[in-house]
DNA sequence: CTATAATTTCAGTAATTCCTGAAAACTCAG
DNA sequence: CTGAGTTTTCAGGAATTACTGAAATTATAG
């Protein structure tokens, strides 16, 4: 491996980790590559530049596009496929997120519904599909959440994540705020608040899912 | 493997969803059995139902140990040790976003941050140290939030979920009011003052600042 | 302290996953 | 259509990881 002192930290602590994510070495230490460099490379830069044989390489691209993570470019005079990692880290974010949904998340979901119609033979059954209903709740509100979040744009999100816990702060705000609504003694005091009339009855819903 | 069927799908998923998390079948089986489990098991239960040697239950066990997911128990008059998952999934949730937090990511952050700091020797290294840049603020940007969603309990973490992308809604109208009250009074940056909660739920009431 | 029950360790083997080189398949300029 | 350049497939060997039984260790009842 001939790379800068710095890239190759980089691509190796990626191997390390793609294998505790199930990943292989391999596929790791290419996105890693791919991710820093200034440039797309084509499969003969990459095996060159992490020692890895020519078909290792092209199993390697074949697992990243079927994840979507790289992007597939053609220089002009030249046959060869060149990849590159998008520019847009959230975006690798996202596309991680989405495509671990898929594989994962899914299936589990799709397997504890099944398991939830079914008839339990038993006292021991009964309590397993109550927990695996736990299960299937707690998965099915994080993916909702997931989606409405894969939605915002970059910048919503990252105002969002800065303020952290203090959303709960808002969110207590609007509780109080609600339950005077039941109570009865709304109307003047959410009324007026300045330029917000539309967006607040918009938050104050709390029609959603549930 | 002598389970229920219901039982027996649900243990044999996990197992196969354990390998692509980078966790064996063995520890994602046990897991399973003991989430799913009305009471706490022995070893040698998990070992008869699992099928699997009393040693490897024994390396399962201590592994799901290592992950604190799993709490120890000792029955009267039974020398044996009783495990048995927690109740709350929520709390297995948390146990687990911790723990992958812990050897993944922090890891990753302070390689990043040495990185960073580097002296980078040529051009590509320019480049290779941005992008390594915008990767740890990501991943700072995402932990940092973890760590305040981790604080709050259950209940409000759900409310906040149901919510979803509702909550842009009120990201959008706290900014109007913010750079109102920026403008018009105090100049005082919300995103960033600790424990405003008074000040917050100002927000949605109207007083005479406007 | 001793005897026995329970758990852990560990060296060896089994199973799985990874990686390679050779060959097949594909692509496109001429 | 041809053939050089390029990518993909795949069988088999290499490396890694998982699992087992036997032995060692630890814990506790008497």
């Amino acid at each position: 491996m001939n790379l800068a002192p710095l890239t190759q930290r980089f691509v190796l602590h990626f191997g390390e980790m793609g294998s505790r994510w199930g990943i292989n070495r391999t596929v790791g230490q290419i996105y890693a590559l791919l991710y820093v460099s200034p440039r797309a490379l084509n499969a003969d830069d990459i095996g060159e530049a992490l020692a890895f044989s020519r078909s290792n390489v092209s199993m390697g691209l074949k697992e990243l596009q079927s994840w979507n993570l790289v992007r597939l470019q053609h220089l002009p005079n030249d046959r060869r496929e060149y990849f590159q990692a998008p520019e847009d880290v959230w975006a690798i974010f996202r596309t991680l997120a989405e495509e671990r949904r898929k594989r994962e998340i899914d299936p589990t979901l799709s397997m504890l519904r099944d398991a939830l119609m079914e008839q339990p033979s038993g006292q021991d059954d009964i309590h397993a599909q109550a927990r695996m209903k736990q299960m299937h709740d707690l998965i099915e509100l994080m993916t909702g959440w997931m989606a409405d979040v894969q939605k915002m744009d970059s910048t919503t999100l990252v105002s969002l994540m800065k303020m952290g816990a203090k959303v709960q702060k808002l969110l207590e705000a609007k509780d109080k705020v609600t339950s005077s609504v039941k109570a009865g003694l709304m109307g003047r005091k959410l009324g007026n608040v300045p330029n917000s009339g539309v967006a607040d009855s918009a938050i104050l819903s709390n029609d959603k899912r549930s």
